[in-house]
DNA sequence: ATAGGGTTAG
């Protein structure tokens, strides 16, 4: 009927129906076509328009309209306004929303319409501007309890918790009694600021003032208590809800896995089902970050493809909480075909999935594809900026790292706490110790956040590195905040290099007490002695670590070559190219020997172990495992090699030769930093 | 016109 449509013949209220009818089944396509049909629409056709590509997703669509309707000097009425500015809010498009916010204020409905209001309020939160939110609010001369709650939640929404509370007391204070949904805005808020005192107040306020149950406030107490670290709290209130839903589950899963009881987590995840309740993909994304966070990558590796067996995409969320598992099993390829999926289905937009890439391939050795990702993304945000400067201080690039910190400045982007760790980090890595000195001095100075024990110890470990080691101390001492592992740990590396034994008996002496079973400090002090020929001494810290049952960590390493992860420990004879492995080795330190390289017997004796000893330096695992790459791996790649511990001084200098020798490229990366062999020389300047 | 869970940096 429809399919020759003529405007001359067809009288206008019958289009006019029928675009009505085609807007509210969602069929926009025909609504389209018949509203473009209409020679002069009215206001009311621009409106039912409007709100359908509002109401059916495509909010854009709905702003592009209501910009074109008002070109033609139509006046919009409230019901547009309220339509386009929902339009913005999904958008989150600020200076249109302001625009309808004009306009809302010259037709005089701010100050008549509640409704509008209200969603005036909502579109500014949800756009990030808790100042328009607060100045719509501020101009309504009647407030109800969703104008109340609106603005709590632009607070929310705009990271700015505090003012969300102090809005919620207010509107106690205003006789507005609040209602769930007000309750269940506003607790997130607390647990944001960790605010127990007054999540327990709200509670209370539950408690007195409703009797029924709601599902939103009661898994939000559950969400509050645990963030607040209160889980035996948050469990009771789980245990007492009379209806769950799956939020619920979620909560309390997640709940669990923050508190590192896995087991826990996973029995609930199992007794879900019994009581009719199933997994949606929130659940499985919750189980799979959680078994990350707490080092079961296989367990989570085995949900995501259960997961999938269910039919259940994985999303961003989902992508994001796999990749940091790749960067544990140094799994670049991994890492990779995550990077791909999240290509064909356009996560790569996202800026959290776009950082957390960004962290992989940088923790993988690949620091080319980590600034790839970063100068791909259309907005970076102070994270991204703090993941590429820690990305380049791990690699010790610390010249990058501060030239990025120096950009992200004049950019107008406001560096965090974190910032600065990444790049006093940096500077400590590559000796920039007047750079890093200046820059620590700034923090408080120009950008108003105070230092915190990890910048005091990065300062430690600068002027250690540097040789300064009574600054070094003096500084410790000096420090406001109490001197962390960190603090005493830097110290005492910084001895076993400048071979200071009485700075070292102190700053061991601290960490015994600190942490009393880190096997390294052990081992780093008994080498202090070992190097100085204190024999007594070494043998008194061998019988100390025997008295308080601690065992040294074994060295190991490990490199990927093909799909497989080869993993090598010192000594290792079992793996099954062995022989072949310390032939080549024999073969190539007599190379190596003959080029200029002298063994450092200093570091045959860093292992406290007996067999490890006796191994000497040719069996550490870093050498193995770089000796299989050799081997193993086609000419012209580079070898990637990733230890447990430090690595050996030896080796570094062996990895320096072998690099020039021949001819490859060694990345190892171990548990301070990457090292980059290149042509005789490592990234680190010897410096580690 | 207002509501909850799963995600990125040390």
């Amino acid at each position: 009927m429809l399919s020759k449509p003529s405007t001359s013949s067809v009288p206008s209220h019958v289009t006019f129906q029928f675009l009505k009818f085609f807007a509210n089944h969602g069929n926009l396509g025909r609504a389209r076509q018949l509203f473009d049909q209409i020679p002069e629409p009215n206001l009311h056709s621009w409106t039912i328009l409007i709100n359908a590509y509002t109401k059916w997703g495509i909010p854009k669509e709905s702003i592009k309209l209501y910009f074109g309707l008002r070109k033609k000097e139509i006046e919009p009425d409230k019901f547009v306004l309220l339509s386009v500015a929902k339009a913005c809010a999904a958008c989150s498009d600020l200076s249109r929303g302001i625009r309808v916010h004009e306009d809302a204020i010259r037709f005089g409905f701010v100050e008549t319409d509640l409704v509008l209001g209200n969603a005036l309020i909502n579109m500014y939160g949800k756009c990030g501007s808790a100042e328009g939110a607060q100045k719509v609010f501020d101009d309504m001369p009647m407030k109800d309890v969703i104008s109340w709650t609106s603005i709590a939640a632009s607070y929310v929404n705009c990271g700015l918790p505090g003012e969300a509370l102090r809005v919620f007391r207010e509107m106690g204070l205003s006789r507005v009694r609040p209602n769930s949904v007000a309750v269940s805005t506003v607790l997130p808020a607390c647990s944001d600021l960790k605010a127990l005192n007054l999540g327990r107040e709200i509670h209370g306020l539950v408690v007195r003032n409703w009797q029924g149950e709601n599902v939103f406030v009661s898994s939000g107490l559950v969400d509050m208590y645990a963030k607040c670290s209160s889980i035996r709290q948050a469990r009771m209130v789980f245990d007492s809800m009379t209806r769950r839903d799956i939020v619920s589950w979620n909560v309390i899963l997640t709940t669990y896995f923050s508190n590192g009881d896995c087991e826990e987590a996973l029995k609930l995840f199992d007794s879900m089902k019994g009581e009719g309740i199933s997994a949606n993909p929130a659940s499985y994304n919750a189980m799979i970050g959680g078994c990350i966070h707490n080092g079961l990558n296989e367990r989570a590796l085995e949900l995501l493809a259960q997961m999938q067996g269910l039919g259940f995409k994985p999303n961003q969320i989902t992508i994001t909480s796999v990749l940091p598992a790749c960067a544990n099993l140094e799994s670049l390829r991994g890492g990779m075909e995550i990077h791909g999926y999240g290509i064909r289905h356009w996560f790569v937009e996202d800026i959290i999935v776009a950082t957390a890439l960004l962290l992989m391939y940088a923790k993988c050795g690949n620091l080319e594809g980590a600034r790839r990702i970063f100068d791909y993304m259309p907005r970076k945000d102070t994270v991204a900026w703090n993941t590429m400067i820690l990305a380049n201080s791990m690699h010790g690039h610390g010249e990058e790292a501060l030239s990025l910190f120096r950009e992200m400045i004049d950019l107008g982007i406001k560096p965090n706490s974190v910032t600065f760790t990444g790049v006093l980090s940096g500077c400590s890595h590559s000796r920039l110790v007047d750079e890093s000195l200046a820059s620590f001095n700034s923090m408080s100075r120009d950008h108003g956040i105070k230092p915190d024990a990890d910048h005091y110890s990065c300062i430690v470990d600068v002027l250690g590195r540097a040789g300064r080691l009574i600054e070094a101390y003096e500084f410790i001492q000096k420090m406001p905040v109490e001197p962390s592992a960190g603090a005493w740990g830097a110290l005492l590396g910084s001895c076993r290099v400048y071979k200071n034994v009485e700075l070292g008996r102190i700053a061991a002496n601290h960490l015994f007490e600190i942490e009393p079973d880190n096997p390294g400090n052990y081992i780093l002090l008994s080498n202090i002695f070992v190097n100085a020929e204190l024999w007594d001494d070494a043998s008194k810290i061998r019988k100390m670590m025997r008295d308080r049952g601690i065992t040294k960590t074994p060295g190991c390493s490990w490199i990927q070559v093909k799909d497989r992860v080869y993993t090598f420990v010192a000594g290792d004879k079992k793996t099954a190219q062995s022989d072949k492995i310390y032939r080549f080795l024999d073969e190539l330190s007599e190379k190596l020997r003959l080029a200029g390289y002298i063994p450092d017997f200093d570091f045959a004796l860093q292992d406290v172990d007996q067999e490890e000893k006796e191994e000497g330096l040719g069996g550490h695992s870093e050498k193995l495992a770089v000796a299989f790459g050799i081997m193993n791996l086609n000419k012209g790649s580079s070898i990637r090699v990733f230890k447990n511990l430090r690595i050996c001084g030896d080796c570094h200098n062996f990895f320096k030769f072998t690099a020039k020798i021949v001819g490859v490229q060694i990345m190892v990366r171990d548990s301070m930093r990457f090292h980059h062999f290149r042509d005789g020389f490592c990234s680190c300047n010897d410096f580690w």
